[in-house]
RNA sequence: GCGAGAGUGGUGAAAUUGGUAGACACGCUAGAUUUAGGAUCUAGUGCCGAAAGGCUUGGGGGUUCGAGUCCCCCCUCUCGUACCA
């Protein structure tokens, strides 16, 4: 071998790695500290491999090799997230079992990944689709049910006819389903819910400790939505017996409240509605009905309702109010009925004004003939007083307590918190899932004893949903009827299966112990390597896996399977890597280019795509080269239909794993969205070209002549600066995760070396073990050379100590001072290092540089600025 | 609308605490070696200018001896979210 091959380098490695479980991981070894670095969760999908997935894994691939030849016991596992849509539908349209396509995807995911060279412990491979994995994943949801945390209801849930299946709201995007694009309605139905909502407090608290991303942070607070205010009670004119209940946030508002809206759905409408307005409101409520959430936010600015007739009485100054219904008010939130108050709330206050009522202000500050006034710093309550009390004169937040106590002390309200965030809907209508552990006796759901879990999926050849909605598991004869087995009695197991979540929400844990029998996860192991110490993803995970996971933890927490409160102690999002810059041009009809802007005719152009020969930049803008006319300089989101994918495969095959590797790293920051680039892929690999000719000679193939065993030549100060120097960078970019200018520093170090016509075996090797995280194919290869040079070294690199710098190497003989003056930099100077801190002898060097000379000529140094080690600065006036 | 983040050469990006802006890489220009090369090497490359010099981190103000970095106002883009009372 002569040039750079990493076709003939990179396949023995990783045979060699995974032949001798070079990454296998011991549990035993309680001694060294433990480091728990994860990838999310991968689905294995018949596409294989984007180039979004090697961006994480390269990352947490370097930490994991970093840190195991830091002493740490690494734990670094793979599995697969295996259940889902996609199998079953390619199951309905050919007929293939889903487990077959599942088998092949993962084996494909798994080829693709080992050729990557990932140091992933194969001997953990977790697939939620086994029934040893899912048996715990049931045992789990058991464990709910047992707590009351799972229950059924029938609920209006998002049918997807065309999936044949009932949808999340997560999964419906603009009301259509996310995966295929299909159109999703309300239809009630029987399904498994989990109180997700029990934890709402203890999932935002916590959140608290985590060191993630504070975007993310924000997002899981949003969705949780806590607000705190309080609930109030209208009792209502003409009915004593009822009241309506609602929920505010600014009770402070109360004497301003000028009439009530129920969500359409609400069981009191039926009954306060008066006899002449039954019709308009039966009318009303089934247009509700009819609307999808989708509808009713698309209406949002046009908002509409019905008065039912019936009248509430405000508890604090007695007036008499209408109740309307109207579906800006929604059924799932709060109470489900709202209190209006039209001059502080800018919703009430556009309803107000379509429908002519009343608008009271009762918070100085704004001017609500305008609009609603809704601040709750400056405002003050106004025209709010009743003979107990008053809170005119009081700022909101007094006004909000003092009014909370009075309602309190009448038994009219109290204080209340709401979330936003509703109980998870846990069951889908589909086959490829984990079965419930469920039966129904006389027509009653009954958990299975854990001795009978697994519940396995039956062997079907059908995957249709029936015309019902019913899932396919209604048509599995045998496996549909059983018997109670405390009772004896005849028994039907639950059709309904697990959403993907359910895989997902504890497949960290299974790692620790993946064979484990007696639960989950076995708890010794668990208390050694929990938690999570990096979690690295995608930010489309922020909210729902994320929170779900964590919520099934606490659950676990509480009964004592596992001992820590959080799952993830520190995630990191990788950013989205795009498509490669594309430059677009716009024709019209009759073949003129125009800017796609001011034509405004936008649908007609046709779009020319230019190269970047084609384009210049014009001031801030790219136009046609030699004209005037603006192109679109954008990257787009890799995808089928734009034809801008990357595919792994194809980029290992021509420049080989490394250098797919490093150009991931070398893009640009880790969490960034970034554009690909085939040009960035040729630098890298040039660089490595050039780290194999540092080493080897291209026309012998043998080492090269400049190499020096340790017997031969003693490295250097500017050997071991150069050296030094690239430790230092790499390690602690490395720990910041600043990936891109590590291998800045190994390129830096690279371009010196070369020049050398000494390059000592003991700089050299040092040097591989920083590349060997990034590039370790390559870095194993020249480790072996090296050792075949001076007969050292193991026959892998993946185990040695990291290397440590010496700060005594890094000191320079002269140090380098900028000379300003006022601020302009108009010299340099260079003095000898033992006095670059002695102030008067600086600042006179400096005064004799000719260049700086010629400045200060100009007037009097009234200031001299003096900053050791970097610059100087002369005040002259 | 609201929330979060980001704007630096032709491009991806560096600049860890306020201290020489543009490291490293791509691209480009010239040259060398060369049958050729998407190979390799050398030199150059923020902008304006012949040079001296001036200008320059989205725009405008401010603080400071000194601002990409700190403060105020504005603009643009990306992501998330959507009647949550």
């Amino acid at each position: 071998m002569s040039e750079y091959k990493p076709e003939l380098i990179e396949p023995r490695w990783q045979e060699f790695w995974l032949k001798n479980k070079i990454f296998q991981t011991d549990d035993n070894d309680r001694h060294r500290p433990k480091y728990y670095v994860l990838d999310m969760f991968p689905y294995p999908s018949s596409s294989g491999l984007h180039v979004g997935h090697p961006e994480g894994y390269t990352a947490t691939d370097i930490i994991a090799r970093y840190k195991r030849m830091n002493g740490y016991n690494v734990l670094h596992p793979i599995g697969w997230d295996a259940f889902g849509l996609p199998a079953e539908q390619y199951a309905i349209k050919t007929g293939t079992h889903p487990r077959k396509t599942t088998i092949r995807n993962i084996d494909g995911f798994r080829r693709q990944l080992q050729s990557l060279g990932f140091s992933y412990d194969w001997d953990r491979e977790v697939d939620t689709t086994d029934p040893a994995y899912y048996r715990w994943t049931q045992w789990i949801v058991l464990k709910m049910f047992e707590k009351g945390l799972a229950y059924e209801a029938s609920v209006p849930v998002n049918w997807c006819p065309a999936l044949g299946t009932v949808l999340a709201n997560e999964e419906v995007i603009d009301g259509k389903s996310e995966v295929g694009g299909y159109p999703v309605e309300r239809k009630p139905m029987r399904q498994w819910m989990l109180k997700i909502t029990e934890y709402a407090e203890r999932l935002l608290e916590d959140l608290e400790g985590l060191d993630w991303p504070e975007s993310i942070k924000e997002m899981q607070r949003n969705w949780i939505g806590k607000s705190e205010g309080a609930n109030a009670l209208f009792r209502l004119k003409s009915d004593e017996t009822a009241q309506i209940e609602v929920f505010t946030t600014r009770p402070d508002t109360l004497f301003g409240a000028t009439y009530m809206v129920l969500a359409p759905e609400h069981t009191l409408v039926d009954r306060i509605t008066t006899k002449a307005q039954k019709e308009a409101v039966a009318e009303y409520r089934e247009m509700a009905a009819r609307k999808s959430d989708l509808d009713r936010t698309d209406l949002n600015k046009d908002k509409t309702g019905v008065f039912t007739g019936a009248y509430a009485v405000n508890p604090v100054n007695g007036e008499e109010i209408p109740v309307w219904i109207a579906d800006y008010v929604m059924m799932s939130y709060g109470t489900g009925a709202i209190m209006a108050v039209p001059g502080h709330d800018e919703r009430d206050w556009e309803f107000a004004r379509k429908y002519d009522l009343p608008i009271v202000e009762v918070v100085k500050g704004g001017n609500i003939e305008e609009e609603a006034y809704t601040d709750i710093e400056e405002g003050i309550s106004v025209n709010s007083a009743n003979d107990e009390i008053s809170l005119n004169g009081l700022p909101v937040a007094e006004a909000k307590t003092q009014i909370s106590k009075w309602l309190e002390e009448k038994g009219l309200g109290k204080y209340a918190v709401t979330y936003k965030l509703r109980d998870w809907l846990f069951s889908r209508q589909r086959y490829w899932g984990e079965p419930f552990p469920v039966i129904h006796v006389d027509g009653k759901p009954k958990p299975l004893p854990e001795d009978q879990l697994p519940v396995t999926l039956p062997e079907m050849d059908d995957f249709l949903p029936t015309k019902t909605g019913e899932p396919p598991l209604a048509k599995a004869g045998d496996w549909l009827q059983t018997t109670d087995p405390e009772t004896g009695k005849p028994a039907v197991r639950e059709t309904n299966t697990m959403p993907q979540w359910a895989g997902s929400c504890w497949y960290y844990l299974r790692y620790i112990s993946p064979d484990y029998e007696q639960g989950p996860v076995d708890p010794e192991k668990e208390k050694y390597w929990m938690p999570v110490d990096l979690y690295v993803g995608g930010a489309e995970h922020a909210v729902l896996h994320l929170l779900y996971a964590r919520f099934w933890h606490k659950v676990l927490y509480d009964i004592g399977v596992v001992s820590t409160r959080e799952p993830f102690y520190r995630l990191v999002n990788q950013g989205m890597i795009l498509g490669e810059l594309e430059f677009t041009a716009y024709k019209d009809n009759s073949g003129n280019y125009v800017h796609p802007e001011e034509s405004g005719k936008g649908e007609d152009l046709e779009r020319i795509k230019l190269t970047e020969k084609e384009v210049e930049k014009k001031g801030d803008k790219f136009v046609i080269r030699g004209t005037g006319t603006p192109v679109d300089a954008r990257s787009f989101k890799m995808s089928k239909s734009r034809g801008n994918v990357i595919n792994p495969d194809d980029v290992v095959k021509q420049y080989g794993a490394d250098s797919l590797r490093l150009y991931e790293m070398f893009m640009g920051p880790l969490e960034q969205v970034k554009p690909w680039s085939m040009q960035g892929v040729e630098g890298v690999y040039r660089f490595l070209k050039r780290v194999w000719r540092l080493f080897i000679d291209e026309e012998s193939g043998e080492p090269v002549a400049q190499i020096m065993s340790a017997a031969e030549a003693e490295p250097d100060r500017v050997h071991l600066k150069l050296l030094h120097e690239a430790i230092k960078k790499v390690t602690e970019d490395i720990e910041g995760h600043r990936f891109n200018t590590a291998i800045s520093a190994l390129m830096i170090f690279t371009n010196e070396a070369m020049k050398w016509d000494s390059r000592p075996v003991v700089v050299l090797r040092p040097f591989v073990l920083l590349l060997s995280p990034f590039a370790p194919h390559l870095a194993e290869e020249l480790w072996s050379v090296l050792g075949k040079i001076d007969g050292k070294g193991e026959a892998t690199l993946a185990n040695e100590p990291w290397p440590e710098y010496d700060e005594a190497c890094l000191k320079d003989d002269t140090k380098i001072y900028a000379v300003q003056v006022n601020g302009k930099v108009r010299g340099q100077i260079e003095v000898p290092a033992d006095k670059a801190a002695v102030k008067d002898f600086v600042l006179e060097v400096a005064r004799n540089d000719t260049g700086v000379q010629r400045h200060l000529s100009n007037g009097k140094v009234v200031k001299e600025i003096f900053v050791p080690n970097r610059v100087i600065n002369f005040v002259v006036k």
